[in-house]
DNA sequence: AATTTGCGAAACCAAAAAGTTGCACATATA
DNA sequence: TATATGTGCAACTTTTTGGTTTCGCAAATT
């Protein structure tokens, strides 16, 4: 099962867990209350993430807390970067094309 | 068949597509060069590419070149931007503690 | 006109993923 | 100690996915 980060957020229901416990730490069974799933299927979903680092545990007692991992994220804006640099210069393109437009209209 | 951006870059194929026609547009054939699998895979990515609106479409008698909607690689980033939030905001508290204790050794 | 080339679509297959049910185990609580 | 609670794990099922093969069609080439 060799998971990487895009698999980890392909998944809508993991994206969601991940945008509720990204301010508190929550445990499974907190986190399970908010979707149509079993507490199982959000374990899995809590292992995947886990699986890749996006999320922390805290054992308390016999609880678990889990809580974003929110370094891992950047991985997915350092692939986005090279995507950036593309659309800032089409940008500035259109940015030159539109002062040239403007030049001449004088 | 219910695709999104996330899971049309959760597969690694797909992304290797998206960096190679980021640039200049290519035709199936091409791209599908690149790969270890036949054009017919290479234009099933395409196509579930095309369906979430990730790809052009450019057609040129009999061929036909693909090239990346750089715009749509946007949702990605704006998606992240609620996690760049958070990450600038623990990176300066991180700060502040530093600061802190730089003062303290004073 | 006959053939080659570039392409998408459909049918099919194997593997992976997502979900459910049924455990086991530790930690609380009575 | 007996019971309830919070959790992960394994087995199983269903759905989705990624791939191949085969086809048909249109545009080039001969």
């Amino acid at each position: 099962m060799r998971r990487d980060i895009f698999q980890a957020i392909a998944d809508p229901t993991r994206r969601a867990i991940i945008a509720l416990i990204a301010l508190q730490s929550m445990t499974p069974n907190a986190i399970a209350e908010n979707f149509n799933t079993t507490r199982q299927a959000v374990s899995k979903h809590l292992r995947i993430l886990a699986e890749c680092e996006l999320v922390k545990q805290q054992y308390q007692g016999r609880e678990i807390f889990y809580s974003l991992e929110i370094n891992k994220m950047k991985e997915i804006d350092k692939w986005l970067e090279q995507y950036r640099k593309i659309w800032d210069t089409r940008f500035n393109q259109l940015d030159k094309v539109l002062s040239t437009i403007k030049k001449n209209k004088k």
